[in-house]
DNA sequence: GACAATTTACGACAGATTTCGTAATGAAAT
DNA sequence: ATTTCATTACGAAATCTGTCGTAAATTGTC
């Protein structure tokens, strides 16, 4: 069988992959457009990373309508736990904590959100 | 004046700096070193990348000495920072908190990182 | 000083990434 | 059906990253 091993997405793939998170299903026009909102880039060069993308697997779609229709294979969730392991281990010296502290540290958080990290240590602790 | 504005280190270039942030200062030889416990790479590839990262302003060197001895100028806090922050922006659509219970979630930590936390926490509580 | 060993400088290359122009294809409209 | 418009396919170029070989410079030793 073929092993389907992660492969990292590069950086203009992860910019497309949160628009096809966000909205599950999207034609290359629509990633583009919303792309274009916050970065000068072409057309074709959405359309050819899209390509690329579907090459490597991250992403399948649906050519039975007039414009292909993209959907990310990769999860939200997998993606984010790749790259955090890395980040902690290249960049915290394998420490996770040492990320919470920086990321609590230096992007305030509403008490909400603060309520539910709470939540979530206390069941941490309680183990 | 010349604007100083930040420049990302490479993937390759932050295994650098973990080591002249561990040490401070360092050669060439010493980084090189360090490096090869890890992995197989050939020492003039460690050279100029360092090289590199002298001209890119990422460190800086003394070359009074035989060999030139190399010091970080990018503080690992201010790395941290931004590449946290880009990976907040980029992955976690913008919520700290989403990428420290991802932290929190897949990494396990010690019952005295975790009292760590809720120190932090407390503290981010009280304000 | 001559020789050996170490260090630095330089240039080149391979692969990945991002870019886009142009051509081919398909759909819609007149 | 011809024209127009949008989409897709393809190829090529530009840049970045990591790699190292080789030459030059420096240092240390006899």
């Amino acid at each position: 069988m073929p092993s389907p091993r992660y492969i990292r997405p590069t950086e203009s793939e992860l910019e497309i992959l949160q628009v096809l998170w966000d909205r599950n299903l999207a034609s290359v026009r629509e990633v583009h457009e919303e792309l274009a909102k916050s970065k000068d880039v072409g057309y074709t060069t959405t359309l050819k990373l899209m390509q690329i993308m579907h090459e490597k697997g991250l992403v399948k779609r649906d050519d039975s309508f007039k414009s292909h229709i993209y959907q990310a294979i990769v999860s939200k969730e997998k993606t984010q736990k790749h790259l955090v392991g890395k980040m902690i281990n290249t960049l915290f010296g394998g420490s996770p904590t040492e990320l919470v502290i920086q990321a609590l540290g230096a992007h305030k958080a509403s008490p909400e959100e603060l309520e539910e990290i709470q939540r979530i240590l206390n069941n941490l602790k309680n183990q």
